[in-house]
RNA sequence: GGGCGGAUAGCUCAGUUGGGAGAGCACCGGCCUUACAAGCCGGGGGUCACAGGUUCAAGCCCUGUUCCGCCUACCA
């Protein structure tokens, strides 16, 4: 399989799609059912069936798959369910738009006929989706795809609505809720988005119904006024506590309504006198309900007012509003107009108002469930991390009001309750009963609602592992290790699968939720169509390559910030995947074939330098993506391989591997370098899945795909600090001559002579025994050793840690160059002493601080005083010369 | 109304037992050095938002202020 790396740069397009189609092929995402393994799940959150991958799904499903590609090489059996949603209110909208495009609707194809076509739409355009996720590089287990409406899940769902129903946890109620004119359906408090618009308040007089004056209410939606059954007064108000009126003349509608007294009533507000509409408004429903006053329907779900609404009858909703008002202003009943600014509820699919409309709905009664939920948290069973999401998530749940879970549409789970015809009876059960319980009737109906969406993600992480069966993979896989997902839909969906997790499975449904940020527009700003600012992902992938993306989304992703998107970063990770690629090809220039085990008795500084480098990297990578901290893993592995491997590895072995004659050092090197660049290539691949595979290929040696290998663990010989410490000498020597070069604008072609003064036997060691590493990097033409050996006149001095370095500048040496240099050293080093001689000045740092913070300010001082000197005296000398 | 997060280099941001201010990009200078110009080498650049406090020592801990985001809420 093994073939030539050629290309100049990596072309990512064609590497994708056939390692896609391999890792497929060879089932290398299949999860083992009946693995002996130490097993790592996670559930994917599903996308909508009506689905086009967006940044946030980038984000979180290259997120998923980092975490998945790096368990399954630390050796773990992985599962990673993929999935998608049936999305009702999203679907169904979507389908009644084709059917209007096509001149129909769903109401001339009836209910049956019109599943049908959503089934066909789903057939036809519903895996658009997986296969953009499958673009990304997502590992899941394709053949366990699962969808909420699929036979098993819906099996899932009629089991938990029986369960939860016969345990009183569902009930049937006339309520308040959120209700959409256009989708015709209620809606949960969750799925109702506010925004403050500019609105007006209108304060209308209602006169006493003993003519003893009237009373000013104040509203901002007046077309509820029709539908007043009461104006009510804090019991305690002071202004109406001589009122002997006990009603008003309700305006327009010349209907008589008590005045009632509800300490509900805000005294600050207003007159402190508020119109009452139990049929429209939450609270008024609640002062309704204390003091048993009819309801009065006004707005009907199409959003035109009813018959109750007497001459206004018919009209829209908000043409009514201004028709009242108009009526109002004509009876010399309104009394002023303010504008006022106030949230409005919006349906979150469709952006229409939200009417509080009175209606019939089914709800699931939320605290008894929550209590566990909030423990689950509270004793670590389930972490929340970033951990400040604990707070918002403990805030909702104290909170928690019951679930509005009964939607007007079509296209959903059906409640299964029926409605005995002849007797009422009210008949629950899993699958479709025959004849009634209790009168034997067969005349059964069942409820045309279908479940709120969210009811049947709620159950996504043991529904999609076949429960209810007992099956074998939720007894591997079931709690999850982690719920990766976006804040947007903590409440949504996660506190709800908390809930039904731990009261179904009798087990929380995962152990980490890793919340992370949004992804936004450079400029920060939310993507959004309207706005102009949304970024393709697949465009992005198009023109860098999903390894350059995934890398940039990782890159970016620091716990509780959000990512800003932008071509321009991705482009620089993708300079990263083609530095990556061009070290593979020079690398495999050389490599010739695979390396059991490193020749430690040959290995140079370098490798040993490498070696130990690539193992203290492998331990910082694991770390942090243990940690969920993405940026710092992949910022560890981005450093190494750029900045280690490539800048200073590849270019300090290039000598032994030109040497044409061998030997065993150069068998030595190689050994080393096959196992650094395989163990780079392992610790890459989660974040790089396609480039890493395509190198590995290459790579003699190796047997299958890289998803197989292992992940590096100790390599031997690994970690040596005294190989760091020499390497961090000799890498100060090199970087010190180049600074000179630089600094003097001396030609990299311009081969210098340097003479090293050595202050201690480690360095002397060092530098003698790293010769040709230094004349190598540095591009020197000679090195001399020497401590003894007297001071070069014409040349640049330099100082390192127990070394002086003169690099011989003779007929090229500018004296005034090389005193701005030195003064500027100077410089830098006196700001420096200044800040510590002020510690050291202070007693009470001297007396209070631990003592080793002491000896190293003190020894830091030393050498930097030491420097100071040596420097100044250089500088005296350069400045003779000029003379 | 309640809550959360942010303010650090020109830009985007890292930075937790409190002791060294950092990265990428951009910028300036030098290089086509036989893997890579999508590259190599070197360099300049910051009152860590503001005001106090705790501490020997604060970007980091505490209090307050300003500005910017977001979440949440039934104020008519």
């Amino acid at each position: 399989m093994s073939r030539d790396l050629l290309d100049k740069s990596y072309s990512p397009k064609a590497v994708e799609k056939r390692w896609y189609a391999y890792w497929e092929q060879e089932k290398l995402f299949a999860a083992d059912d009946n693995t002996t393994k130490k097993t790592y799940s996670i559930v994917i959150p599903p996308p909508n069936v009506t689905g086009v991958l967006h940044m946030g799904h980038a984000l979180n499903n290259t997120m998923q798959d980092i975490m998945c590609r790096y368990r399954r090489l630390k050796g773990d059996s992985v599962l990673w369910m993929p999935g998608t949603d049936h999305a009702g209110i999203a679907t169904q909208n979507v389908v009644e738009k084709k059917l209007a495009a096509e001149g129909t609707d769903r109401h001339q194809l009836g209910r049956e006929k019109f599943i049908e076509a959503v089934w066909e739409w789903r057939k036809e355009y519903g895996n658009a989706i997986i296969n953009q996720l499958k673009r990304l590089g997502a590992s899941c287990d394709w053949e366990r795809e699962r969808f909420t409406m699929d036979e098993g899940l819906s099996r899932a769902v009629r089991k938990v609505f029986v369960q939860l129903y016969d345990e009183g946890l569902i009930y049937q109620g006339n309520y308040i809720i959120n209700w959409c004119c256009r989708c015709h359906t209620a809606l949960s408090d969750l799925e109702v988005e506010h925004e403050d618009l500019d609105g007006h308040f209108y304060h209308i007089r209602y006169p006493y119904a003993d003519g003893s004056g009237s009373v000013v209410v104040a509203t901002t939606r007046p077309e509820t006024m029709l539908g007043d059954t009461a104006v009510a007064v804090h019991p305690e108000d002071e202004r109406y506590a001589d009122l002997t009126a006990e009603a008003v003349i309700l305006p327009l509608m010349n209907r008589e309504i008590p005045i009632v007294r509800d300490a509900y009533v805000d005294l600050s507000t207003g007159t402190g006198a508020l119109k009452v509409t139990p049929a429209h408004d939450p609270n008024d429903f609640d002062i309704g309900a204390r003091h048993d006053l009819p309801s009065v329907k006004v707005i009907a779900d199409d959003g035109s007012m009813t018959d109750a609404a007497g001459r206004f009858k018919g009209m829209d909703r908000f043409a009514c509003r201004k028709a009242v008002v108009e009526a109002l202003e004509a009876e010399g009943l309104l009394e002023r107009v303010e504008p006022h600014r106030h949230s409005v509820g919006h349906c979150y699919r469709c952006k229409t108002v939200v009417e509080p409309n009175l209606s019939r709905q089914w709800f699931v009664k939320a605290k008894p469930l929550a209590g566990k939920a909030i423990e689950a948290v509270e004793t670590g069973k389930t972490r929340i991390i970033p951990e400040s999401w604990t707070k918002t998530y403990y805030e909702w749940m104290f909170n928690i009001r019951d679930w509005c879970i009964s939607r007007q549409i079509w296209w959903g789970h059906q409640i299964p309750a029926w409605t005995c015809q002849s007797c009422r009876k009210m008949i629950v059960a899993m699958d479709a009963p025959d004849v009634c319980p209790d009168c034997g009737s067969t005349d059964l109906i069942q409820e045309t609602d279908v479940l709120d969406t969210w009811f049947s993600s709620a159950l996504w992480p043991f529904s999609t592992m076949g429960w209810p069966e007992q099956t074998q993979l939720l007894k591997a896989y079931y709690p999850t290790s982690v719920l990766v997902t976006g804040f947007d839909i903590l409440f949504f969906w996660v506190a709800r699968m908390m809930m039904m997790g731990i009261h179904f499975m009798k087990e929380i449904p995962f152990h980490d939720v890793y919340v992370h940020a949004l992804v936004r527009d450079e400029e920060g700003k939310k993507m959004s169509k309207s706005k102009g600012n949304v970024i393709d992902p697949l465009n992005v992938i198009d023109q860098y390559g999903t390894d350059a993306f995934r890398f940039t989304l990782a890159a970016f992703a620091a716990q509780g910030r959000d990512v800003k998107m932008s071509e321009k970063r991705v482009e620089g990770y993708r300079h990263f995947i083609n530095k990556l690629w061009n070290a593979a090809r020079f690398s495999l220039m050389h490599i010739d074939k695979s390396y059991d085990s490193i020749d430690e008795k040959n290995i140079s500084l370098q490798d040993r330098w490498i070696l130990s480098r690539l193992n203290r990297v492998a331990r910082q990578t694991e770390e942090a993506l243990d940690a969920y901290k993405f940026n710092e893993a992949a910022g560890a592995v981005y450093q190494f391989v750029w900045h280690e491997l490539c800048d200073w590895y590849l270019e300090a072995i290039k000598p032994t591997l030109y040497d044409k004659a061998g030997g065993e050092e150069k068998a030595a090197t190689l050994s080393v370098l096959w196992h650094v660049f395989k163990e780079a290539l392992i610790l890459l691949h989660p974040f790089a899945p396609f480039v890493t595979e395509e190198i590995w290929h290459s790579l003699p040696g190796t047997d299958g795909s890289i998803m197989q290998a292992v992940w590096p663990d100790h390599i031997q010989p690994g970690n040596d600090p005294a190989a760091e410490a020499q390497m961090e000498t000799a890498i100060t020597v090199i970087t010190g001559i180049r600074n000179v070069r630089g600094e003097m604008s001396i030609s990299p072609s311009t081969a210098l002579s340097v003479v090293v003064h050595p202050e201690d036997s480690e360095t002397d060691a060092v530098v003698e025994s790293n010769r040709d590493l230094i004349v190598n990097l540095a591009r020197l033409s000679a090195i001399t050793v020497d401590a003894a050996m007297e001071r070069p006149k014409a040349a640049a001095t330099v100082l390192v840690n127990g070394a002086t370095v003169y690099v011989l500048l003779e007929g090229i040496i500018d004296f005034t160059q090389e005193q701005a240099r030195l003064e500027k050293e100077i410089g830098k080093l006196s700001k420096e002493l200044s800040g510590i001689n002020k510690k050291l000045g202070n007693e009470d740092f001297l007396k209070k601080a631990p003592p080793d913070v002491v000896d190293g300010v003190r020894e830091k001082h030393a050498a930097l005083l030491e420097k100071q000197h040596a420097l100044a005296a250089t500088l005296e000398r350069v400045k003779d010369m000029m003379d």
